[in-house]
DNA sequence: CGGTCCGTTGAGTTTAATCAAGAAACGTGG
DNA sequence: CCACGTTTCTTGATTAAACTCAACGGACCG
């Protein structure tokens, strides 16, 4: 099976052979994580990296008042904070969404990798940008676009990270998120994002099911999101 | 003058005399930027790194339709990207607020603080996390908070931030920044962020000037924020 | 002294939240 | 295989929050 670490990494940066080698040396050991499961909880002394290998998962943070709200969506391939051993505790949750698959990479050979192994480095530290980038881009969908622009948004971004990584079928995305998660994620309640959808369905751009939504047109989402086209075209054509 | 990016690097990992003379040599040429200039545009190709040794700045992405959303505060001692150098072009804008001070430190030497001063690097990584870890609150803010909680939480932030570089006299902040400019960091109306404003004057907490707004009691704040208390004196207690 | 940018205020509208209730799918244990 | 509880989704009616539109005053600048 694919190791969709090492192939997220090396869409980064060329990687030496032995670059791979390592890095699958490293997340050899796999524990399954059943879904509603958190991989780790705010305040924890986080020690090692957490790989996800197979599944999705969110980060989040509770509220006092009892809300909460997801931050990032993590999908194969993606970590759990790179570099956590420098601070004292997490400062929010990791929880997975569905059945997964994890890997822990120890603190030392993190260390190693990212001090010996140039390529490597450079790699985590290009998506480590990126995910920075997504973050800002959160905070404009939600200080600036409206409850449809939102949800269509995240459609987009989530599509063109799986299609990065491989993971559409068919030009499908099925998006393991019920619509709970969906509002705490895009800061709406569920009871309007329940009429965002079924908004945006009659475009075509989505498919309802129960627990989850299909992604079956992009474009129109993108449309809809104000998703600069060129932006995603340019991402999909690359990705082709 | 004490230079704020050194001293703002010490209070993240314990530096050697050397490290510092070599980020005062590398920070040795400083260039006055004038209020309201931006620093970056989305799109440039970044190479040197930009560092704040006096004044605010912003980062902030302009939307299709016309708005503006900010998406973080640059104070003295803070960076524009570290490590831009490893992607192909820049995703947002940066704004000096006010009049400031800026120094550049080229891709080559960047390089060199990092990978041969470890401390450096160290402390760099973690302005780096703690700059994620304030994207991520944003997010929480704008996806769970009212307006007056948004505004609220935003000072806090910002009054801390300040009081860790010793940016506070008399327990006050004076914020260098329009109504209209916190609207956008906010992702409100400029209007509706002056409503805000007046109710939450009468608390005591804050002082409405003309471009400016003073942060007098930033306890005050916590209350309506929902900001964590235990946090804010933590870090209050710390920093006295 | 005129122009521009900010801040202020009010009235009316839009958007999303809240409250409430019920239906459909799913999981579990008997 | 069925009964039951739970979760998710759905829909309607009402309320609350924030936006829009519009107008005006004050401060600052050239």
């Amino acid at each position: 099976m694919v190791n969709r670490f090492v192939e997220k990494l090396r869409g980064f940066a060329p990687l030496t052979n032995q670059d791979v080698m390592l890095l699958e040396e490293v997340t050899k050991v796999v524990r399954p994580v059943s879904a509603g499961h958190d991989l780790i909880r705010e305040g924890d002394r986080p020690d090692p990296v957490f790989v996800i290998l197979e599944g999705w998962a969110c980060r989040y943070k509770l509220l006092p008042e009892g809300g909460r709200q997801i931050v990032a969506f993590l999908m194969p391939g993606d970590t759990c904070d790179i570099h956590v051993s420098v601070l004292a505790e997490m400062d929010h949750n990791i929880q997975v969404l569905t059945d997964a698959r994890v890997s822990t990479i120890g603190r030392a050979d993190m260390d190693r990798l990212l001090h010996e192994r140039p390529q490597i480095s450079r790699a985590l530290w290009s998506a480590q940008l990126v995910d920075e980038g997504t973050l800002r881009a959160w905070i404009v969908s939600m200080g600036r676009r409206d409850s449809a622009g939102r949800v269509a948004h995240l459609m987009c971004e989530l599509y063109i990270r799986a299609r990065n990584i491989g993971l559409i079928a068919d030009g499908e995305l099925l998006l393991p998120l019920t619509q709970i998660v969906l509002a705490d994620a895009v800061g709406l309640t569920p009871v309007h994002v329940n009429r965002v959808l079924r908004k945006l369905r009659p475009t075509g751009g989505i498919i309802i099911r129960r627990g989850s939504i299909v992604i079956s047109d992009p474009v129109v989402l993108a449309r809809v999101a104000g998703f600069d086209e060129n932006y995603l075209h340019r991402r999909l054509r690359n990705a082709a």
